[in-house]
DNA sequence: AGCACGCCGACT
DNA sequence: GTCGGCGTGCTC
């Protein structure tokens, strides 16, 4: 008997293997075994089983990993669809659900047709309406089996799916937890099967629910894809669905459930065109309503995402820009720490650092953030407590999560602070909200711009009690529009139009393409090279397909990139494409390959 | 991904 | 002379 294995490996495999006599009764489909792997030991998934093989040289397998199968028929069927559609192998699909999956238990299929809910609620009600739509599903579980008694035997019956770990404790707080409820993050989607009668989904929209490396998967789509195999339903809560979701809810997909006590206050517009000889970042209304606020006691916010942004180091006499090392991002200086920064990684230099070109330690810092705001504020309310609030930049290991979470915001007046604030959405509240620089997120180079600068607004609207400013020169942009008038709605529908006609998610896809090296040469090459072969062939087909561009940050962390954007109507098609066309030419080592649908 | 094999340059 | 850089190819 001869097992089909594959592994947690960018390889596709799957590779043949002989299964001793004596162990034929442990080694089935589904199963984890160990094998000789090249030179190396190696765990591996068995896939399948066969007669015989076309490989003469087999190797035995060496042992049966754990004492029961890890994947049932249904958990690879969603491994093999998750593979084709992430671009990962199946292999990587296998050690991704594994690595993600807390309780050993195989999963379930339950027969049952799931439902889709989407609840439209302010986010102060989220816990509230949380607790609500699970005590009202006992309730109807109960009188729909009466059989059943409630709590069940069985340890949950609800996940609830937050996008970071902070508001995963803030909400098991808030929560009157039984032994019916469990919180998780993005990979707890993986351990969502037919044990869950419910699983919950909070603000689906947001970005940390994206797997950031390959497989680049999105939660919300494994979420109803699992959904679908294993028979739970599925509650959305949130205040900005993704466009993707309000599709679903337009194609009669899911069903859409609108509080009527929204009351996010409709935004402030500041058209800064009105002000072009006033120097500074904040605008004469917003000074205004700061000025009100505090008389009266009140707190404010300020919100600017300096990430992204415009700023750099200039040399005063030559002109150079000052930039890092690794990155070819320039660097900013920190008055606090008093050294330059990179903003993609550790990169540090000395505050004494000479130009390069002259050899002067003259440096001007130019652009907009959070220091030279402080700075204006200072200069405006000098009796005022100003802090600033920022996640820290230090990269977050697995274990130190629960410690970043345990952050808390500063005592003041005026707290200014990135879109990091989110995290304390439900839990903390201004009188006086604005985004400062709400120009820079309309104008990001991102597919998704336009949303997410519609998302973050009205989440920071969400945390305002009295109101919100939104500082900009784009006053007849639909954003603008749709926000000013309180009417979501309109957004909805002119993204929407937007997105069908220039061919976006969820119309058609985008697959972005990177490859990454340590040199510009070699890695311009093999994206070059890639891209001529699928170009010959992709001419024929229903794709579109753009040139090798380096990506937006020409190099991050000492690597070179570049990006091949591919249009496709389906993913899982074109993505196979893909493959078997690089397949044809010879990969280049030491050059990464990531794919990401839909970025 | 990892690892071996193999080919060139700069050094204890 | 060799150590070690990294391009190439392979893993049942």
């Amino acid at each position: 008997m001869i097992a089909q294995v594959v592994f947690d490996l960018p390889l596709d495999g799957p590779f043949d293997y002989l299964i001793p006599e004596n162990f034929i009764a442990q080694v089935s489909v589904g199963r984890r075994v160990r094998v000789s792997f090249g030179p190396r030991p190696q765990t591996g998934f068995v896939v399948g089983l066969l007669e015989s093989s076309t490989i003469t040289k087999l190797k035995p397998v060496l042992s049966s990993a754990d004492n029961a199968p890890a994947f049932n028929s249904l958990d690879l069927a969603f491994a093999q669809d998750f593979s084709a559609y992430y671009g990962c192998s199946l292999g990587e699909a296998l050690g991704t659900m594994l690595r993600n999956k807390t309780d050993s238990k195989s999963s379930i299929r339950r027969e049952h047709k799931p439902q889709v809910t989407l609840y439209r609620t302010h986010p102060n009600h989220y816990a509230v309406k949380i607790q609500e739509i699970i005590d009202g599903y006992i309730k109807s579980l109960s009188s729909l089996h009466p059989s059943l008694s409630f709590p069940r035997k069985r340890e949950s019956i609800f996940l609830i799916l937050v996008p970071d770990s902070f508001r995963a404790q803030t909400l098991s707080q808030q929560l009157k937890l039984g032994s019916t409820v469990k919180v998780g993050t993005r990979s707890s989607v993986f351990e969502c099967d037919g044990q869950y009668d419910c699983v919950v989904m909070i603000d689906e929209e947001d970005d940390s629910f994206k797997q950031e490396q390959m497989p680049m998967y999105e939660t919300r789509q494994v979420l109803l894809t699992r959904s679908r195999m294993y028979g739970f339903d599925i509650i959305f809560v949130g205040v900005s669905p993704s466009v993707e979701l309000m599709a679903m809810v337009r194609e009669g997909q899911v069903k859409l459930i609108e509080e009527t006590n929204i009351d996010v206050p409709a935004a402030r517009v500041v058209d800064l065109t009105n002000y072009k000889f006033v120097p500074g970042l904040i605008s004469p209304p917003v000074r205004d309503a700061l000025d009100a606020a505090l008389k009266a006691g009140k707190k404010s916010l300020l919100v600017l995402n300096r990430r992204g942004s415009y700023r750099l180091t200039r040399c005063v006499d030559c002109g150079e820009v000052l930039k890092c090392k690794h990155c070819d991002s320039p660097l900013i200086y920190s008055r606090v720490e008093g050294k330059f920064l990179c903003r993609h990684c550790t990169y540090t230099a000395p505050g004494e650092t000479v130009c390069p070109k002259c050899h002067k330690a003259h440096w001007k810092s130019l652009g907009i953030g959070v220091e030279q705001l402080q700075t204006e504020l200072k200069k405006l309310f000098p009796q005022a407590r100003v802090m600033s609030f920022e996640r820290t930049t230090k990269l977050v290991k697995k274990g130190v999560i629960a410690s970043a979470a345990k952050q808390s915001l500063p005592d003041c007046d005026i707290l200014i602070s990135t879109s990091a604030i989110l995290r304390f959405q439900g839990s903390w509240q201004a009188h006086v909200a604005a985004l400062i620089d709400f120009d820079a997120e309309l104008n990001r180079l991102d597919m998704r711009s336009a949303f997410n600068a519609f998302s973050l607004a009205l989440h920071i609207s969400s945390m305002a009690l009295e109101s919100v400013f939104i500082q900009t020169r784009n006053i007849n942009h639909y954003v603008l529009q749709s926000l000013s008038k309180g009417k979501t709605e309109s957004f909805y529908n002119e993204e929407l139009k937007l997105r069908k006609e220039f061919g976006f998610s969820p119309f058609k896809h985008w697959i972005k393409l990177n490859w990454r090296g340590k040199t510009e040469k070699t890695t311009h090459q093999a994206a070059n090279q890639a891209y001529d072969a699928l170009r010959k062939i992709l001419s024929e087909k229903d794709y579109s397909i753009t040139p090798p561009l380096v990506d937006a940050v020409g190099r991050k962390r000492g690597q070179f990139r570049f990006n091949v954007m591919v249009q496709a109507n389906h993913v899982i098609q074109a993505v196979a494409f893909i493959k078997t066309t690089l397949q044809t030419i010879k990969r280049p080592s030491r050059i990464i390959l990531t794919l990401n649908i839909d970025p």
